[in-house]
DNA sequence: ATGGCTTGAGTGTCAAGA
């Protein structure tokens, strides 16, 4: 089974390219973030034509997210449970016999702003659920934008982004006790090129200068971490005429 | 140097992203 995550950065503008990329690719799932897009805008004409099923949950200008998938899905939510959020950033449904949860965690924007706080509050409300989903599923992907650099390697210049928001001490922390509910990180099971990354500046030529952060994550449950085979970062995605500033993430196992 | 690009909203130019 091939599951995949990318942070599109509006769907409106990306459609062509997802569509190229499913067609590429073949994913049993993808899981999009940044559609920016109200439901009853949503592309699903275009992708059920191409043989994907469609769950999205969205809003306008900001946030959405959706899971394009071959198979039907079940059980959908669409918010962390006892968490008051207008913003739309959660979408889980079980597929297949796994259950996946499509996340879109808040950027923070700056370790002392308001938006700061509402991250650490939303990644605390976050690990509290995935300790009772990982009870009650044992195939269980936890996967998105994580606007996290979980460590060192993970960050270009780790000396120039230590203490800033994306690489804070707060947030790896908040990281660690989401892994720590025992996850692993699927990138880490298999053996990866230097300086990998997720995400690129758009300014400064940063893409061209592979000044990058690896901030999307695939997290696998004890019993799909064993039967992992690999997992990538699609760098060609980020070459591409008018593209996403993130790559897409696929595991398969 | 708090900039540098891209998107959405909306028709000025700003908020937000990471």
């Amino acid at each position: 089974m091939k599951i995949a995550t990318w942070n599109v950065n509006s769907l409106k503008v990306r459609l062509p390219q997802v569509l190229d990329w499913l067609a590429a690719h073949q994913p049993d799932v993808l899981c999009l973030q940044e559609t920016k897009l109200e439901d009853v805008n949503f592309p699903t004409a275009e992708i059920t034509a191409t043989g994907y099923q469609v769950l999205k949950s969205g809003q306008k200008t900001y946030n959405g997210v959706a899971i394009l998938s071959k198979n039907p899905a079940t059980e959908v939510v669409t918010a962390i449970p006892c968490f008051v959020d207008v913003q739309k950033r959660v979408l889980a449904a079980t597929i297949a016999g796994v259950r996946i949860i499509n996340l879109y965690i808040p950027n923070g924007q700056s370790v002392d702003s308001d938006k700061f706080q509402y991250k650490l509050g939303w990644l605390g409300a976050l690990t509290a659920w995935l300790a009772d989903e990982l009870a009650r599923h044992p195939k269980l992907v936890v996967l998105g934008d994580f606007n996290i650099a979980p460590e060192e390697r993970d960050v270009h210049d780790p000396k120039a982004w230590e203490g800033q928001v994306l690489f804070s001490l707060p947030e790896r922390e908040a990281f660690r006790r989401l892994v720590d509910l025992g996850l692993a990180d699927s990138f880490r099971l298999f053996e990866q090129p230097e300086k990998s990354y997720s995400w690129w500046d758009y300014r400064m030529n940063a893409f061209r200068r592979n000044m990058g952060l690896r901030i999307d994550h695939i997290l696998l449950s004890p019993a799909l971490a064993e039967i992992g085979k690999s997992c990538t970062i699609d760098k060609e995605a980020r070459k591409a005429e008018r593209p996403s500033d993130h790559a897409p993430v696929m595991v398969e196992f």
